[in-house]
DNA sequence: AACATGACATAAG
DNA sequence: CCTTATGCCATGT
């Protein structure tokens, strides 16, 4: 099985999502190489291995909102998930401004 | 190889 | 705010 570089990059970039903070799509898919990964960031989540570490519930969209599409209608679930991380939410929208993970770059 | 679909982003109307 | 259109990449049929 060759995995994919790309999806190696997006898992990696996700995985360093620290507690209590919330990244883009179009965040991963930058820091990964490129922007325009955005959609595959998306597949990559849904192509994600059953116990992986991955924190799909940190990941949301540019309106810091989750695009319902998870499981059966988990959208609010992750909601909760990110809530009792420390995340505050705003009119059902995360406070990107404060809580979107800003990658310590140097 | 071609077409269609997708857990997105951005632009334009 | 919403819909439509375009871009970009990966996957499934």
């Amino acid at each position: 099985m060759r995995e994919k570089n790309s999806f190696e990059k997006i898992y990696d970039v996700i995985r360093q999502i620290p507690k209590g903070k919330v990244a883009s799509y179009g965040q991963i898919a930058a820091l990964a190489g490129n922007r325009r990964w955005a959609r595959v960031v998306g597949y990559a989540l849904h192509a994600v291995p059953s116990g992986s570490d991955l924190p799909c519930h940190r990941v949301v969209t540019k309106d810091g909102r989750m695009s319902c599409a998870f499981g059966s209608g988990m959208c609010n679930r992750q909601t909760e998930l990110l809530k009792a991380e420390g995340v505050g939410f705003q009119d059902g929208r995360v406070d990107m401004e404060r809580y979107q993970w800003k990658r310590t770059v140097y």
